[in-house]
Order: C-alpha cells, then sequence, then structure tokens
DNA sequence: CCGACTTTTCAGAAATTACTGAACAGTCAG
DNA sequence: CTGACTGTTCAGTAATTTCTGAAAAGTCGG
C-alpha cells in the first residue's frame, strides 16, 4: 500500500548508512597510513553509484576545497588506483577507480619490501661476522629475501583465481 | 708492518659507516610509515655490538630525550619487535631484538586488512545488486579475504624455511 | 583565437603530531 | 626503611604536516 513512500524512506536511509561507511573505510585507510583527504576521496570512488565521478563532484561531496581534491586525486592516480577516463564529450576530466585497484595497493608494497632488504644488505656490508648486529641483519635480510620471492607468486594465484 | 693501525683505522671507519647505515634503516622505516624515534630505536637495537641495551644506552646514542626513548620502547614491545631481558643483576631494563623480529612485523599488517575486509564487508551490507558500488566493493572484499587466507601458509613457509 | 569553465599550483593558516623537560613512580643496595 | 638511580608520565612547546583560498595554467566549444 504504501511501498513507494517506504521504497524513498528506505534509499534515503541507505544513502545515509552508505556515507557513513564510506567515512568509516576512510577511517581505516587512515588508521593505514594513508593522507586524510586521498583516503576520504579514495571511498568516494568506491562508493559513488556512477561509474565515473569528476574533482568537482568528490569537492562537493566531502566539502573540501578543489586544491585538496587535486592533490588527492593526484596521489591516488601516482599508485595506479584510479584512472583517467577518455573523455567522454564533458569539457570535465573523470575519473574512476581501476579494477585491479587493490592488488595494485598491495604490490605498492614490493618497493618498501625491496627498499628495507637493501637497508639490510647495506648494513651487513659494513659489519664483522662475528659482530652480534651482524647476525641480525642477516636475519633481517632472509626475512625480506623470502618476501620479495613470494609476492609475485601470491599476485599469481590472485589473478588466476579471480580473472 | 701497519696491519694494527690499519685495523683501528678500518675500525673507526666501519663505526662511521655502521652509524649511517643505521640511519639510513630508520629512514626507511620512517617512510614506511613508522614514526620517527621509534625507526630510529629500532635501528640502534638492530645496530648494536651488544647483546641487549638500556633506555639510557639508546638515549646517549640518539642524543634524545629519556621521555621520548620511553615511548619508541612502549611500542616496539607492544607490537612484540623486542623483549625485556630477565635482568642480569644490573639496576637498569635491558632490551633486545626478538629473533623474529621481522615476520613479527609483517604479521601485524593482518590486523590491517582484517580490518580493511570489515569495511569492505560493511559496504555490501548498504549498497544493493545492481549499484556499481557494490561491485567495486565485492571486488575489494574478495582480495583481502584472498589476501587473509593466504598469510598463514606463507608465514608457515617462512618458519620452516628458517627454522 | 577568444571566452568560459575546470584543474593545478603554491603561499600562508590551521591543525595535528612529535619531542622535550621536569615532576613522579618504581626498584634495588645497603 | 632510606637513599640513589632508572624508567615513566604528562603538560607545554616545537616542528611538521595538511588544508584552504586565490591566482595561474590548461582545455575545449564556438
Amino acid at each position: 500500500m504504501f511501498d513507494i513512500l517506504s521504497t524513498v524512506e528506505a534509499q534515503a536511509t541507505d544513502r545515509h548508512q552508505q556515507w557513513r561507511a564510506a567515512e568509516r573505510l576512510a577511517l581505516t585507510l587512515i588508521e593505514g597510513g594513508m593522507q586524510r583527504m586521498t583516503a576520504r576521496t579514495l571511498a568516494v570512488f568506491l562508493f559513488t553509484d556512477q561509474d565515473s565521478v569528476t574533482a568537482g563532484e568528490i569537492a562537493d561531496r566531502l566539502e573540501a576545497s578543489a586544491g585538496s581534491i587535486s592533490a588527492a586525486i593526484k596521489s591516488l592516480a601516482t599508485v595506479g588506483l584510479i584512472e583517467r577516463l577518455p573523455a567522454p564529450g564533458s569539457r570535465r576530466e573523470h575519473y574512476r577507480l581501476r579494477d585491479d585497484a587493490w592488488a595494485t595497493l598491495f604490490t605498492s608494497q614490493n618497493t618498501v619490501i625491496a627498499a628495507m632488504l637493501q637497508a639490510a644488505a647495506a648494513g651487513l656490508a659494513v659489519t664483522d661476522e662475528g659482530d652480534p648486529a651482524h647476525r641480525r641483519l642477516a636475519q633481517m635480510h632472509a626475512f625480506y629475501d623470502f618476501l620479495l620471492g613470494e609476492l609475485p607468486a601470491l599476485l599469481r594465484r590472485w589473478h588466476q583465481q579471480s580473472g
């Protein structure tokens, strides 16, 4: 009887809940080390009901300045999480989350791991065999060497399973 | 002929190089998201030629306040990277890097991954099937679910190989 | 090529975070 | 139990980071 009305109410509730869930996810990303505005921007890319969004739309949604959104988009694009869409006739740039965004985000850890491995190697090179520091650095080196070797196979399994 | 002299000189150089390598490793850790003083403290634990160190020794080495070192040690102990040693007769507390420190550090990522998984699930619960956001959240959920499943086996392989 | 609209850049303001220093608490020798 | 020494806590400050707002640059239709 009042199906239409209740549907409208439910949708309004859903929108609110979705917005809350988006902000909550942003907090998780921030907790994990991501910049505040970059995290909130990424959350918009995830939760929008459109196929793509513009910088202006994000700024409106987050009530943030165009400048900070521009920086956030640049940052997300640099690590490969989002992509610029071939302009669909509009003057404004459209962006969307890439399909393999999360695997990409995870892969960017490779850089960190490689840096740790290199730091350990540098330490090994300037310490003597007998020095306790040498043993510790060797353990560190072994672990990150192992990790760096395992990650490609891990990602291959993922692409196999999902693709 | 001048072996003793050159050895002394080499050692002095090594100490300097070791100190440089330690600070460099600290920078890598900071880059990866660790607090500045916590990273520098961890570097001391790695590069010291002693079996264990005290808070005072670290403060001297880093020329930092006792307060900041205390906070750093607490932080490192909380995530399980260092351990308090059974007091060897001294009044001062001795700490050292744990043997499985690096695996522990990596494992602490599990928390982040679980949080991401939960955030994705929360998003799925408040979006409709047809909504593009639902599809994106499903992809995110699938990836972190996969990761969470793979990591235990990864660490098992590590312990098998190293132990 | 012009004019309107969008995005980017950047200096300065605001907010957050990290460190210090001093007071407090804990512990062990005597 | 006392005194001396080490570690911890916390308020205030210093430094860094992040955001804004406005000006500059870029882009596309006309």
